[in-house]
DNA sequence: AGCCTTTGACCAGCG
DNA sequence: TCGCTGGTCAAAGGC
């Protein structure tokens, strides 16, 4: 990995006024999501139940959809595809409209030459036609419910990126054709989400964010993501399961349901933001404890427990063969915060990336939504889910398109101090957890932790800096990668590579928790990676 | 050494 | 009471 100099040399770089992209990705997004109705596309969710009360709560997730990955021809027409996604996925398309248009498949090119005066840069994502911006954007980290994908291929994603980024990272299930390409050609294909009911609240919300980016920004996502949340069910059990997004990625999916999905709860029932995240990931450590053949079930289901002291909670795991999730129910509240993702183990930490300084686990979420259900339960966990674990929430379901929009710049700050309200504590394990966004490396200094990360839009974003988990990865190398900045751009990406560069890197992802950076390197092809600008705070 | 997973056995609820 | 089923325990082994 390039050293903190190189990156930040990259970073300055990526500063310099070329904001084509981000120029027109602001504008797209801007002109997406404002005018688009979120509520459509995430439903209804907004209902907000308190989640206190319960002691179990179901999410279910759906993942049956997957992306529908081009194929790998079309790998690095990510923006362009992104733009043209965007015609035709305006926000508001219908589901089924935008599904029969991925159907289509028919990936549109852009021209980047424009985006990026500088070399030419491919955009190794590719978005599906009938796919929009939004649906990259929301991940299924954001699915409300806490439908978090978990990655099929580890079964666990770490959700949080620990040191760095908080990134969370919400698995999408795909298909993906195979392809076998050099090992130095990636290509990242966005992967499509499902979209959450819950997220009604958000899109109303989307435009009060627009107006207010600043230190508020961090409130009123909290504010969304409450309403957004979640459905939780009156149930106490949170089911999270995977198929929906698969079902809305990608009909073709082989495995059965699918890929599970992360539900990262609030208390709040920001279930939304929920994002998505693989059930192991959801920032929480767990035990498991037992595994046994259900009846009515073709897969194994796993029993955890979380493992720490005099917490209750628990929750079952069922996986298809293929180490997908395909459903996570959450028992029990936390009665404890989330774990600092430098002390999780083996998961948590194994996703940390040397780069990073504290991550949040947002990402984690995964239990979602972290565990929602945990979340949502556990009354400690309030502030954590709303707040600490902001990141996670921020990322997934806060995110709003504003926020995308606009350029994305988050403070660091401003995820830490996302309400007023939270208290020093809280606002420590906050940062423990990695709440804050962006921070590279460990070491770095307040100063540089409060800087602003300006990220870039997502067709322009670069992947680089962003941690990115692993979501799956196909027998021809192919991998799925997740990557939710704390901007809450979250997006799936594909990356093409020649089977042995594939499991090198997946290994490295799922060993360290690969970064961009990694990846980049890995990858050489995707000069299309950039590290997200960073500014100085005011 | 500690933590986790695996896995067969055991227990409890229900019809 | 019996059998089925889901959930949990705990020993063994791995990392």
């Amino acid at each position: 990995m390039a050293g903190t100099d190189n990156r930040r040399a990259l970073m300055e770089d990526w500063m310099l006024p070329s904001p084509s992209p981000r120029t027109l990705m602001s504008s797209f997004l801007n002109e997406e999501f404002s005018s688009g109705p979120f509520s459509s596309i995430f439903g209804d969710n907004s209902s907000n139940k308190p989640q206190d009360g319960i002691e179990k709560t179901k999410t279910l997730v759906d993942l049956s959809v997957e992306e529908t990955v081009q194929d790998t021809k079309a790998p690095l027409q990510l923006e362009s595809n992104l733009f043209s996604t965007n015609q035709k996925s305006t926000s508001h398309g219908s589901l089924a409209e935008r599904m029969a248009a991925r159907a289509g498949f028919g990936v549109l090119k852009i021209d980047t030459s424009h985006v990026s005066s500088s070399a030419p840069i491919r955009s190794p994502v590719t978005i599906p036609p009938g796919v929009s911006p939004r649906e990259l954007l929301e991940s299924p980290v954001f699915l409300p419910n806490a439908i978090a994908q978990p990655s099929p291929t580890t079964g666990k994603l770490p959700f949080l990126m620990p040191n760095n980024f908080k990134s969370m990272i919400s698995s999408v299930p795909k298909k993906v054709e195979d392809q076998s390409h050099d090992d130095c050609a990636f290509s990242f294909q966005t992967i499509l989400r499902s979209k959450p009911p819950s997220f009604s609240t958000v899109d109303k919300g989307l435009g009060a964010f627009h107006q207010n980016q600043s230190l508020n920004d961090s409130q009123q996502e909290l504010s969304l993501q409450v309403s957004t949340t979640a459905t939780k069910d009156e149930t106490e059990e949170n089911l999270v399961k995977p198929s929906t997004c698969d079902s809305m990625l990608d009909n073709d999916h082989p495995s059965p349901a699918d890929e599970q999905v992360e539900s990262e709860e609030n208390q709040n029932g920001e279930d939304a933001s929920v994002s998505v995240i693989a059930p192991d990931e959801d920032g929480y450590n767990w035990r498991k404890y037992g595994q046994k053949q259900v009846k009515n079930s073709e897969h194994p289901r796993s029993y955890y427990k979380c493992t720490h002291p005099n917490c209750p909670v628990k929750k079952k795991v069922e996986r298809s063969q293929e180490g997908h999730i395909t459903e996570i129910v959450y028992k029990g509240s936390h009665s404890h915060p989330l774990p600092p993702p430098n002390r999780r183990p083996s998961v948590l930490s194994s996703h940390v990336i040397d780069l990073q300084a504290d991550g949040s686990e947002n990402f984690r979420s995964k239990p979602g939504h972290n565990t929602e259900t945990s979340r949502e339960m556990a009354p400690n966990d309030h502030f954590q889910d709303v707040h600490s674990v902001g990141l996670e929430r921020n990322l997934s379901g806060s995110l709003t398109t504003t926020e995308i929009a606009d350029t994305c710049v988050m403070e660091s700050q401003e995820a830490v101090d996302v309400s007023p309200t939270v208290s020093s504590n809280e606002k420590d394990d906050r940062a423990t957890h990695g709440t804050i966004p962006l921070t590279y490396g460990r070491d770095e200094d307040e100063t540089e932790s409060k800087r602003r990360w300006r990220f870039l839009p997502l067709l322009t974003l670069p992947p680089m800096p962003l941690t990115w988990q692993l979501w799956h990865q196909e027998l021809s190398g192919n991998l799925r990668l997740l990557c939710r900045p704390q901007v809450r751009l979250t997006s799936l990406m594909m990356v093409t590579a020649g089977a042995s560069m594939g499991r090198k890197l997946s290994k490295e992802i799922q060993t360290r928790g690969a970064t961009i950076n990694a990846l980049t390197q890995a990858a050489p092809c995707a000069s299309m990676w950039r590290e997200p600008q960073m500014i100085s705070s005011p």
